[in-house]
DNA sequence: AACGGTACCAACCGCGAATAC
DNA sequence: AGTATTCGCGGTTGGTACCGT
């Protein structure tokens, strides 16, 4: 959309360069302030800021030479404003964000507010330093074994969409039970018939106990309790959780699945949770390429109760055909009282 | 000491909502 | 009512310090 091309605040040229695919943009690099804020900048845009009031950020971009109004704005709000906490998180808050996040879910704006002097993005920082030091925890704890070699090496586990190294082709994402197709849509196949999804890396039986979502109703698609509740607005999030029983563990190993604008999300994030060197930037997922999410290293079935496509609806419509397709060529998948939408081809099973 | 890998955090991007005109 | 601008949010990427080999 042109307008938004042209909004956010005037974009510096060399951002501009940069969605336009790059080109040659080392050149601009040297000579055009992006990145990192110099101490220099930092103080002009304190001085702006007084000068101005934390509100014109386009009239004060206009004094920093290559910085763009949003980029002012944002380096004010995380970073300037005198009245951010930059000291480090403490245990206590650590507790306090982890509860935050099990009730709000990835809205960091709301849970900022709980933390006076945190920025959204520090919490989300944290909260994804939090998990990967979890994962890294548990990962060691667990088998020493490799991930990698014993997921991808399991012709009986599903591999979660990771992509192995050096792939590059379309079949290189192909696997026993997903299958990626032209238009990026998925296919679960192989899957059990009780509606339980289940996988696990750590077990040569793999089990992920999904809920099944009853109440996906025909007429209101946009916000789902895995439980089977429909729900008002109080609640939106962009990810959900499934528990893996870690056979050899002693705990469970609780992964996000994260269904992002387009992506889905399973492991860990720059971490080596699995054993998994340095995954990030290499995993597809179903409905694009992502990087893993943070796994969750705490307990329970079922982490986050509510599934949301509210923010997400443009995915969620893009593989809803796809599942309906799916079902209708399954006599065994169809649902007789409950319009059921089989989010994770839960219903193909044989 | 050099190098590569990792962890952390700052910065960026796209998008939608709110507001102004 | 329609369009442009501003703001805010959440997801993603890039930079760099640190650590192990």
């Amino acid at each position: 959309m042109l307008k938004m091309i042209n909004s956010q605040f005037h974009r510096s040229p060399l951002a501009a360069m940069d969605d336009n695919g790059g080109g040659s943009s080392d050149d601009a690099r040297s000579t055009c302030p992006r990145g990192h804020w110099r101490p220099a900048e930092d103080e002009k845009l304190r001085q702006l800021v007084e000068q101005y009031g934390p509100q014109n950020w386009n009239s004060i971009a206009e004094k920093l030479q290559g910085r763009s109004g949003k980029s002012c704005r944002l380096r004010w709000f995380n970073q300037l404003d005198p009245r951010i906490n930059r000291r480090p998180f403490t245990e206590e808050e650590e507790q306090r964000l982890l509860a935050a996040h099990r009730i709000h879910g990835n809205k960091w704006a709301l849970i900022s507010r709980l933390f006076p002097g945190r920025t959204d993005n520090a919490v989300k920082n944290h909260w994804h330093v939090i998990m990967a030091r979890k994962q890294r925890e548990k990962s060691k704890l667990c088998s020493k074994r490799s991930y990698q070699d014993h997921v991808l090496s399991d012709t009986n586990s599903l591999n979660y969409g990771f992509k192995q190294r050096n792939s590059k082709t379309q079949e290189d994402y192909t696997t026993r039970n997903i299958r990626f197709d032209d238009s990026r849509l998925v296919e679960f196949q192989n899957l059990n018939k009780d509606k339980n999804f289940t996988v696990s890396p750590f077990s040569s039986s793999p089990s992920w106990t999904f809920i099944r979502p009853k109440a996906l109703a025909k007429n209101n698609l946009s916000k789902v309790d895995l439980f089977g509740r429909e729900h008002a607005d109080y609640f939106s999030s962009s990810s959900y959780y499934c528990t893996t029983e870690a056979s050899n563990c002693n705990s469970e190993q609780s992964l996000p699945l994260n269904y992002s604008n387009s992506s889905v999300f399973v492991g860990s994030r720059d971490s080596t949770a699995f054993g998994l060197p340095n995954y990030k930037r290499v995993i597809p997922s179903p409905f694009g390429y992502s990087k893993p999410g943070d796994g969750n290293g705490s307990h329970g079935m079922i982490r986050k109760e509510l599934v949301s496509f509210g923010d997400n609806s443009h995915a969620f419509a893009k593989i809803r055909p796809a599942i309906f397709k799916q079902e209708q060529g399954d006599e065994s998948t169809k649902q007789k009282d409950v319009p059921f939408i089989d989010f994770l081809g839960v219903g193909i099973s044989s």
